[in-house]
DNA sequence: GCAATAGTGTCTTTAAGACATTATGTA
DNA sequence: TACATAATGTCTTAAAGACACTATTGC
């Protein structure tokens, strides 16, 4: 009987058909009072000149883990890190790209607009669309568009129970920001009261001191503490 | 300029080098009142004779997508379907597999205990361990183990806002089966009233007519209708 | 009738919705 | 002072928790 050291030493994965495997990223922001969606044109084929997630192949000595991969690929062509980076979902099959088998592993990320614009505004290929203006471009690549309406559908999930749009805020911000955020990103009004509850509930906020001017009455400036994680509520708003 | 087309004749994907990619599933059941997951013991190295997750390698040819691999793995390893089947995570990394960079997409699964008895009985290195010896295995192939974890977490998160465990019931049930199913995957009693009201408001159950004798007065039995989906409830239960 | 399990009634509790009210800044 | 936006108070509502109570069966 052979020992797995044995089995190992021989052990080739190459010699065996593999699909092909990238990781992709549906990164968020708001701007000018919308949800959008950042998209690259594609330089190479396949599907070249088309808008795509910003994502690519596993670079196996670099990359330790697909986190990894998605993290390094919008940095690289972003330029900025975002705040939150979570998994979405895997996406497989033979006609998802015309070089055949693949699957792609999709992130969903979150990143305030005011930590990026420079960056972004540099990189001449890549633009944020708004998420309702996605479905009338036509040219996006592959099955891009459906990975961005499950992570624009989980992006609303977690809106409903959870503090997690504040990653699309600065790291100081005002309650009425956090809500214009909510309500964009759930396209609907929300109670303010229901809100506030929520953030003392949390716990996970602090004052700053620091007071916004808005033309009006001052708005508390307030900011995630370090290292808490945002938890979830056992209720969904606004239903 | 290139034409797809011509980008497409002379694309190789073998000749880049890829991520062993596999797809395992967590499938659950009741057993004995005791949630129980399906491990079957690993013929071949690496870990050879190790308890892993039934899966495999995904079969090009054969699997339009990994959740075909998934169904098929299942059904290769114990001839039976599984009544419900979702995806879970994508588990990657250098470490966790020896034969080198792997990514695994894990699914859960659920299946009636009734369902599946006397096949899974027939196939000799599948067995059922509840979920609370697993930690005490040390035989746990990869890293299983963790995938294990995160799906006990996903169906137990599940069964606080939805109808899921249903399917670990055979087609027609009474409620109080359907009660200690959930208090077998939350591990606590739950107050059958909120059950009750669960279920009337869900709507997806119908009265069968039946009813079952168990020794005292006896219980309506129901079924779920047909072509009915679960939905979620907007809060958790027992919070 | 008694024990056991099925099923209902109803009061309490929790957290969100609605919206009025008060507070504080600028013009 | 008027106005705008920030922040709070408080009543209502929705759905879960607690638990008593009734119903039906086998013995």
């Amino acid at each position: 009987m052979q020992s797995e050291q044995e089995f190992l030493r021989h052990y080739d994965s190459s010699q065996f058909p593999s699909p092909i495997v990238t990781v992709d990223s549906v990164l968020f922001t708001l701007k000018d009072g919308a949800l959008c969606v950042l998209l690259v044109k594609r330089a190479n084929h396949p599907q070249q000149g088309y808008w795509g997630l910003p994502g690519g192949f596993i670079d196996m000595l670099r990359d330790d883990t697909i986190y990894q991969t998605a993290m390094r690929k919008i940095v690289e062509k972003t330029g900025v890190t975002p705040a939150y980076l979570e998994q979405l979902e895997t996406f497989s099959g033979t006609e998802r790209d015309p070089r055949g088998w693949s699957l792609t592993t999709a992130y969903f990320a979150l990143i305030a607009y005011q930590n990026c614009q420079t960056q972004i505004d540099d990189v001449l290929d890549a633009k944020w669309w708004s998420v309702k203006q996605i479905p009338s471009i036509k040219e996006i690549a592959f099955d891009h568009q459906h990975i961005i309406e499950k992570a624009i559908h989980r992006l609303e999930q977690k809106t409903l129970y959870s503090m997690l749009p504040v990653y699309c805020l600065p790291d100081e911000f005002t309650l009425s920001e956090l809500q214009t955020v909510i309500e964009t990103i759930l396209d609907k009004p929300i109670q303010r009261k229901s809100l506030v509850r929520r953030f003392d509930a949390s716990g996970i906020f602090e004052e700053t001191g620091k007071f916004a001017a808005t033309g009006s009455r001052q708005a508390k400036i307030y900011r995630k503490m370090d290292n808490v994680d945002i938890q979830n509520f056992s209720r969904n708003l606004g239903e």
